[in-house]
DNA sequence: ACCTGAACACCGTTCAAGT
DNA sequence: ACCTGAACACCGTTCAAGT
């Protein structure tokens, strides 16, 4: 009603869900997930704490919440791919939705780690995977192998993978990395040496040696190669 | 020194950090992870939590010291396995010892979710991916596929999956499950399709279609064959 | 209907003190 | 050298009260 001459002076909007979620996904943009706290939260939105709870019903709430909004501009991305010409196209048609779904998530590098804490699926996700089953059966897919690259794919279908060495970005002090890796010559041979050529003709960082757009789409192209030939057994 | 007659009331056997950390396990085991602070641990362990900071430097320490226990059990489960023949047999070597590291975290269910959270990699892990690599370049993989095939791998190489969907078992309540699929029939026609169709099929619980176990060895095998494949194309 | 302040039950952790 | 109690700075959340 009273929103045509809303005061001049600052926050007089009066809040609902959508400003919570929109204000916590850019605080963790920001922070990083570990700063959003229900009291931080509010100092950002000019308010007090109790207050949120009248627009979720508490932190899992939230979570749930800034998923929920990950998720749609996951689906909103997708969807503004054109189809596939035909069946044929499965292939190219899931890597291009599930690499859509990764340039998005590296908007928001907390997303997969509250993504995994969730035990309800949001709507936008199960669309996105339901977009997936589609290609594959249009492509011939039964609902059983269907089935199986679904988990085959795993996190991977939204665009993440989890990586067990996130080496902790010790700002370019690349001489101790170094002497780490010398220290463990014994232990771990063949690491040290796979580490040491690569490097050799990688970049000039010694542990940027990942390029994590490429290590995601070889593994993705793995499995989905590995799908064609299971499709193609029968 | 003293350690001849330990007397005969309870607990005055002096505390020391493997101890602690065999109790964390335990503690995390049996009342999931969440259930783990300093001072249920010290509780567990009849002290108080102050004096777990003699052994741990704090809680950070304290993971990464339960994970090192969990991938030594693994390292030693692994070692345990006799050696391939020859280089012809990384493939059935590879999945031997990444299922025999499953085998283990599924003893530790809390495992992989903490070893996520992890900075830095335990000196088992280390030697297990290094047996891995080993194992490669005794096939013939170049070290260049062989970290493909790492990151291709990614937490599989220790024996789990980020599954995207892991329902909540809310307990035999199939028939809430049922009208869930039914709500969403419009929005996600082909996954409300595919489970109905698998769950014919599939055992009486209407959840538990996913046989966790079959899956992981799909995804495994997609993705050994298709290193096999890029191993002959050179 | 929406917001608030004080309070509660939990955390991890510091510190000075005990033996 | 090892353990302790009280205290501090944080959490998420409840509750009774304000407008």
């Amino acid at each position: 009603m009273t929103t045509a001459h809303a005061p001049a002076t600052g926050s007089r909007v009066p809040l609902n869900r959508s400003r919570v979620l929109a204000a916590a996904v850019a605080l963790a943009d920001r922070d990083g997930i570990e700063a959003l706290t229900m009291r931080s939260l509010a100092r950002e939105l000019g308010v007090e704490a109790m207050s949120l709870y009248h627009h979720v019903a508490n932190k899992d709430d939230l979570l749930d919440g800034i998923v929920h909004v990950v998720a749609g501009e996951i689906q909103a991305a997708a969807s503004a791919l054109e189809p596939p010409p035909d069946g044929s196209g499965w292939k190219a048609a899931m890597r291009r939705r599930i690499l859509t779904a990764r340039s998005v998530l590296l908007r928001h590098p907390w997303a997969p780690g509250v993504l995994e804490t969730r035990t309800t699926m949001s709507p936008h996700v199960v669309r996105h995977y339901d977009a997936l089953l589609g290609l594959m059966r249009l492509g011939g897919f039964s609902y059983d192998l269907a089935h199986h690259a679904m988990h085959a794919l795993g996190s991977r279908a939204l665009g993440f993978t989890q990586e067990l060495f996130e080496p902790a970005d010790d700002d370019g002090d690349d001489d101790t990395a170094i002497a780490m890796l010398e220290q463990m010559a014994d232990q771990a041979p063949h690491l040290v040496e796979m580490m040491t050529e690569i490097t050799h003709d990688g970049p000039e960082s010694t542990l940027g040696w990942c390029d994590d757009q490429t290590e995601f789409e070889f593994g993705l192209d793995l499995i989905l190669d590995g799908l064609e030939n299971r499709l193609r057994q029968g």
